[in-house]
DNA sequence: CTTTGAGGTTACAGAAAGGTTACAATTTTA
DNA sequence: TAAAATTGTAACCTTTCTGTAACCTCAAAG
């Protein structure tokens, strides 16, 4: 993915959420963010409409933020941070450990919101910008989501960007159907390999020269797939 | 994918570097720890030592904090942790636009500081993976179901995968039938040495130099397999 | 010497996994 | 809000993997 386009706040106080949604909108106009003040709603939330960064408040109605976070860990890896009002050291370390990504403390900084959403998408790659990839005859630019292939130029979709970002960045090693379900949709989805064959072959369609005899993207049984330029 | 070794810490103040030091030697018992508290010599050693994590103290002697972050990200995306006495929102704002991964303030809590590194490593991809085995020279990574010998690399299938496994756990050691066929099938297959040979000379087409001279892939008559690179 | 048994080797059928295509549902764009 | 693009599933085909069986080779026992 590109850009950071979908984010979810699961937190009960409404003035709250308007707080986050309107420092988020300085930053990222085009963002939609859903938001909910139940852990229950927000776990299907998550599941359904996959958001790319979780904002997690730990005091909820109905269950506690920790048991939510807990929850969300067992199927997928999508960044949370934790909202608290607390600042307390066990706190920290068990959000930490239940695999949240960072922590802000209520009353919080609107800049200092932004620049820590900012740093988890960068590090999840959800911000473009960088370098087009060059490997082989390829141009990749995965921020503008083209592929030049001997001076052929076409336009992936965001599915296929981030499965060749995966592929193109671990080149000429295997990448697990795990990591590409991962890095499509965030968590572990049920069945994953069976879709991912079908955006293996729309990209082999736009980038090898002839799709049903691959050269680039290659299969491994019982594994995944890799990119490679020696041939 | 290995494991947190390398940890550069850049602080001026020696009793810092020796709490966090103590802190992480806790949790990481073989890390390697290289401090400086100089600016210049920090980014010196990250260019030559190249550290899997950096905490890097603002107030240096030398060139301020920010400053050694700016040129490390000229070249690098090595996470950097910055250490703060002060919590202000403007240095951390500025910090996490020039690429910091995280913030700690000074006094920080150890504890915290674990949590925070630990999660800044499982990001990276520090934490959990296997390394692959080397045994003389065959480089077999079992995660990736890869052997590689004398530079040729070949795919194993699961069955050949773990077969291959469990000989190289017990190099130089005759594994029997009873447990090649418990770690295929994980129960006493009948006329399981029966499947067993022609597994084994799958692999042996696939490692060794002349199949039907084996070198590597021994049998022992009526006992079993053993795997050895002493020839 | 023959016999016997264990392992080596090859071929093959069924199972599992990947390839291919079409389509309905959803999302995005205009 | 209608049209276009994208997504994910299902059905079907092809390739790869698995385990068995048949046959071969060799060495130790009779």
């Amino acid at each position: 993915m590109a850009d950071l386009n979908k984010l979810l706040i699961i937190e009960d106080n409404e003035e709250v959420v308007e707080a986050i949604s309107i420092a988020l909108q300085i930053r990222w106009p085009d963002i939609r963010i859903l938001s909910t003040g139940s852990g229950e709603q927000g776990i299907d939330l998550i599941m359904n409409k996959k958001p790319d960064i979780i904002i997690l408040d730990l005091g909820l109605i109905d269950i506690n933020g920790f048991e939510v976070l807990k929850r969300v860990r067992m199927f997928s890896n999508i960044p949370v941070v934790i909202l608290t009002v607390r600042g307390e050291e066990a706190d920290i370390i068990k959000g930490f450990e239940l695999g949240a990504d960072d922590f802000i403390t209520k009353p919080f900084k609107q800049l200092e919101l932004i620049a820590r959403i900012t740093a988890i998408a960068r590090r999840v790659n959800l911000i473009g910008g960088e370098d087009p990839i060059v490997c082989g005859n390829f141009y990749f630019d995965h921020s503008m989501r083209t592929v030049k292939y001997n001076g052929k130029q076409t336009t992936l979709t965001h599915t296929e960007n981030s499965i060749l970002l995966k592929l193109i960045q671990n080149k000429n090693i295997v990448v697990t159907y795990d990591k590409i379900a991962e890095e499509i949709w965030g968590i572990n989805y049920p069945d994953a390999a069976d879709s991912i064959k079908v955006y293996v072959r729309r990209l082999r369609e736009k980038i090898e020269p002839d799709p049903s005899r691959p050269r680039f993207l290659l299969n491994k049984s019982g594994l995944g797939y890799l990119f490679t330029t020696r041939n």
